[in-house]
RNA sequence: GGGCUUGUAGAUCAGUGGUAGAUCGCCGCCUUCGCAAGGCGGAGGCCACGGGUUCGAAUCCCGUCAAGUCCA
């Protein structure tokens, strides 16, 4: 816990502040009010801003925005634009979820420089944590505006911490027409993602408006701060986290019932009135029933209170029955959602996300089903493509317009794709019901949870479609937990290598195609890694593999087999030990693996411009490697590439090649680079330090560290091989480069060479001639099938013949030839139709029996014979009463296992 | 990144180691003025692909490819 000393602010005492404890929650807060007795914070204090708005006009999220924006823009910050909502340049978080993690992890480290410092941005998150309270708490929102201002202080260089913060804050709700006596600033202590700090609940009317968070401890083992069981200690640099909600800012001006109502009134209409629902807040009785529902809402967990006993509360505190209060609010809770959700996914497709069964694009497609699934519930029957465009057109993103067409098409495809998800789930359910009312049972929770998980179909839908059958249905209320707890949790800690020290200068940037220098070994591990001063050799890295090469030292020759970076030292793994700390060495680049790896390199970025310009903007780079003969490149695309967009990127790639462009590599101060070519710099990741490399091919630019022929030219050729689907959404492209790529359309040469040398077709006929052979080795077969019946046939009746009378049964038993399983099968049966009792056998080893309608009487089972017959061959064999079938490998041993199986037919 | 599931006739699916099936659709004939329905007959299968186990694999095991779904 912090000391009271950590939040007594010269602006609290200048402004006569007062420090209470809350005498509900115990909690500290500061108030200019001295009758105040609460914190402000719900459950101690209500909403009352609801009806009475805190703020003296109204205004829309733009002007909202804008006023914030330019308050601190003309108090000394700059104005940063929003950060995409996908959170490219983190690897533990898929979407954006506060302003602050945008400058994570390597601005907040002080291993990077802000952009600005400080600064104010509005960043639009998303956070899906609380899904199922969207709508109906009437203050949840996937999508929300965190309005901010951060500084990020050094202990060198303090730009300001507390007072000026609160004093801002203070100073932008006056302006805006709150009432002083009404905010509390309520201590807090704030913890999360290995740092902590004091920090303050801007409160009003029961709203929280902001949260200043003042991060300056980090967590460290055995440090001399401890919060809530882990210790800490005070950081060097020292951040102003701010977060002001854009969302409620807006409702606390307009004090409407909802904050959906106070956000996107319009969209709120619009649907209401596509849905057929009376949306009239100018009726104060009906708007009172949404106003008393956020209150109370406000006022309680959502995830410990279930929504009937919110229900009854309600519906208890405005007098009327709960199903009276469901009927009308369970309409707009749902077109609340379905508002929510489009907003929601405008942005998240608008970024870029494409719908997925993993990561982000799972996030997308949850949204999605939800949205659609919502919309029927209200019998909104129109694409959800339309409310979607409804809500890009009221954003202010123009180049988003111009992706509509794509997002357009994506979201189709989800419709549809949803549709016969369900469609299918529909035939599994009914299939499972009609299995459990057979059984006379209710069918069972983990058929339920099985559907869901494995199937995607929601208990909800399968319980309604399994009952319209008849069936009972088990379905507890924790349904969704039981699906967790399902699953292990099995979270593998990544284990932190040991940096090894030492600096090596990287020689490889400036000269590419230098081939020999000199350096001195700094040290040699105990594995056998030399770390020089100064290298040429590329350590593995960004998909590319390590330089091979050689290090001499006095006639001797080392060879290195692996190049790996660890911190700034670059370590050469050698063939043998023998090189000691100190040696000089006259170090040898293997050029033909490193040309084949920059040839590879340079047109994989080729590769990601032509298919981007091919496929669409969406394309972003989900992975990469090279090799000497291959590279693969992974891209985000919303379905299967098709052959002939294979061939136009392919064609588009070489075409860049021929138009012997130069590749330009620069180092670049980050926020420079950030400022010049956006966020889709970060194709391959997010580098760490202050300078970034950037790599230009043309119209591709990219930030990366690997080595590039310099000039397209020198690729020669790009050949694509294939290209695959390794997720939903994400489609790996497989080509060469060079010298492999002519390599490669000579081994398909080859492959054409060799099937039209056994067909004996030039190969232009090769497809027509195997599609020949195909159908005539089709037809031959049957034809042989055919035949064989008719051989079977013809034997019937000398076969019949001679079968010998005994124990009143006719008995076959013969040798057959060298005939097949299938002609003795086809032959026994027919013979068992005229009641024989047979086993035949084959020169190959195979014995067939089969018992007719006497045999049959008597007990005989042609399994039981088989097996006799066939332990004399060393096989076995087994089949049912009336046919079977068996073999072995002695072959020699027919006669043997015939009269064993003959044997057999006495008992 | 992890879990679960599925690839059998044009479609939907049965088929738990022993001669590959049903329903719908398709074709022909019968019935009918014609259509629908009905009756009889028929075509249509590398049982996803490649290995393995076995006398024998659609079925069991391993791998590959394709697809669905839940989660972090």
């Amino acid at each position: 816990m912090f000391s009271e000393d950590e939040y007594r602010l010269d602006f609290f005492v200048d402004e006569g502040f007062q420090r209470k404890k809350c005498e509900k929650c115990g909690k500290f807060f500061w108030t200019r009010d001295g009758q105040r007795k609460t914190c402000g914070d719900p459950p101690c204090d209500p909403y009352t801003f609801i009806g009475s708005p805190i703020f003296k006009r109204e205004h829309t999220l733009d002007e909202m925005r804008e006023h914030y924006l330019s308050f601190f823009q003309a108090r000394g910050h700059s104005r940063i634009k929003r950060y995409p909502v996908v959170a490219r340049w983190r690897d533990d978080i898929y979407l954006t979820i506060a302003s602050i993690a945008d400058f994570q992890p390597f601005v907040t480290s002080g291993q990077v420089p802000p952009p600005a410092n400080p600064l104010t941005i509005s960043q639009p998150c998303i956070r899906l944590d609380d899904l199922d309270s969207v709508g109906r708490s009437g203050r949840h929102l996937t999508t929300f505006e965190m309005m901010a201002h951060h500084v990020f202080n050094t202990r060198e260089r303090e730009i300001y911490w507390k007072d000026r913060t609160v004093r801002l804050c203070d100073e932008l709700l006056a302006g805006l027409g709150m009432d002083p006596l009404a905010v509390t600033y309520k201590e807090n202590p704030w913890a999360g993602g290995g740092n902590a700090g004091p920090s303050v609940e801007v409160m009003v009317g029961g709203l929280e408006l902001a949260t200043l968070v003042f991060m300056d401890l980090k967590a460290v083992a055995g440090g001399p701060i401890q919060i809530k069981g882990e210790c800490y200690e005070k950081m060097n640099n020292y951040i102003v986290d701010t977060g002001y909600g854009l969302e409620r800012f807006v409702w606390a001006s307009t004090g409407s019932p909802t904050i959906y109502d106070a956000i996107f009134p319009h969209l709120v209409g619009k649907v209401a009135d596509l849905a057929g629902v009376e949306h009239d807040l100018a009726d104060p009785e009906y708007a009172e029933i949404f106003a008393q529902n956020a209150r109370l809402a406000g006022m309680v967990d959502l995830d410990e209170y279930s929504m009937k006993d919110l229900r009854a509360m309600i519906a208890k505190s405005i007098g009327t029955s709960p199903e009276k209060l469901e009927r009308t609010i369970e309409p707009m809770e749902r077109v609340y959602a379905v508002v929510d959700h489009t907003r929601c996914l405008a942005y998240m497709l608008g970024d870029g996300i494409i719908p997925s069964n993993v990561k982000s694009g799972y996030l997308a497609r949850l949204v999605i089903r939800r949205a659609l699934r919502l919309m029927k519930e209200l019998g909104l029957d129109l694409p959800i493509a339309d409310l979607v465009e409804m809500q890009i057109s009221r954003l202010d993103y123009p180049d988003w317009e111009e992706r509509f067409v794509t997002v357009r098409e994506i979201l189709t495809q989800e419709e549809q794709k949803y549709a016969e998800t369900l469609e299918k789930g529909k035939r599994l359910v009914k299939k499972s019901a009609e299995h459990f009312k057979k059984l006379e049972q209710a069918v069972p929770l983990a058929e339920m949870i099985a559907l869901y998980d494995t199937h995607g179909i929601p208990p909800e839908i399968a319980k309604a479609s399994a009952e319209e059958m008849g069936a009972t249905v088990e379905l507890p209320d924790n349904f969704y937990s039981l699906v967790a707890k399902k699953r292990i949790k099995a979270e593998a800690e990544e284990e932190a290598k040991a940096v090894v020290p030492g600096k090596t200068e990287l020689l490889y940037y400036e000269n590419p195609f230098d081939q020999v220098f000199e350096a001195t070994v700094l040290d040699v591990t105990a594995e056998g890694w030399a770390v020089l001063d100064r290298t040429l050799l590329y350590p593995e890295g960004g998909g590319q593999p390590a330089d091979h090469g050689t290090l001499e030292r006095a006639g001797q020759e080392f060879a290195v087999v692996d190049v790996q970076k660890s911190g700034d030292a670059v370590l050469h793994k050698l063939d043998r030990a023998g090189l000691q700390k100190g040696d000089r060495v006259a170090g040898k680049v293997d050029m033909r693996r490193r040309l084949a790896h920059a040839r590879h390199h340079t047109a994989t970025h080729l590769v990601h411009d032509s298919a981007k310009r091919i496929l669409g903007r969406h394309v972003w780079q989900a992975g990469a490697q090279k090799s000497e003969d291959r590279a693969r490149l992974d891209i985000s695309h919303y379905r299967r590439i098709t052959e002939a967009e294979l061939k136009a990127i392919e064609l588009e790639a070489n075409r860049r090649v021929m138009e012997l462009t130069a590749v330009d590599t620069q180092f670049l101060p980050r926020e420079e680079a950030e400022k010049l070519f956006g966020f889709e710099l970060y194709q391959g990741g997010v580098p760490p330090g202050k300078q970034i490399r950037v790599v230009r091919v043309g119209s591709d630019i990219e930030a990366c560290a690997g080595t590039h022929v310099t000039n397209t030219g020198m690729i020669g050729a790009i050949k694509i091989l294939r290209s695959e689907r390794i997720q939903d959404g994400v489609e790996r492209i497989e080509f060469a480069a060079g010298e492999a790529a002519v390599r490669a359309v000579q081994e398909r040469d080859d492959l054409l060479a060799q099937a039209s040398g056994v067909l004996r077709v030039p190969a232009e006929q090769l497809p027509r001639t195997a599609e020949r052979f195909f159908e005539e080795w089709k037809g031959q077969a049957k034809e042989i099938e055919r035949l064989k019946e008719e051989l079977a046939k013809a034997r019937l009746r000398s076969l019949a013949a001679e079968a010998e009378e005994a124990d009143g049964l006719k008995i076959v038993v013969q040798r057959m030839g060298k005939a097949d399983i299938d002609e003795l099968l086809k032959a026994a049966a027919l013979l068992a139709e005229q009641d024989c009792t047979v086993l035949l056998g084959s020169e190959t080893g195979k014995l067939v029996a089969a018992v007719g309608k006497s045999g049959l009487e008597k007990g005989l089972k042609a399994g039981a014979i088989i097996k006799a017959a066939a332990k004399a061959l060393g096989g076995g064999g087994g089949g049912r009463p009336e046919l079977a079938q068996g073999g072995g490998p002695d072959v020699a041993k027919l006669e043997e296992a015939l009269a064993a199986g003959r044997e057999a037919m006495r008992a």
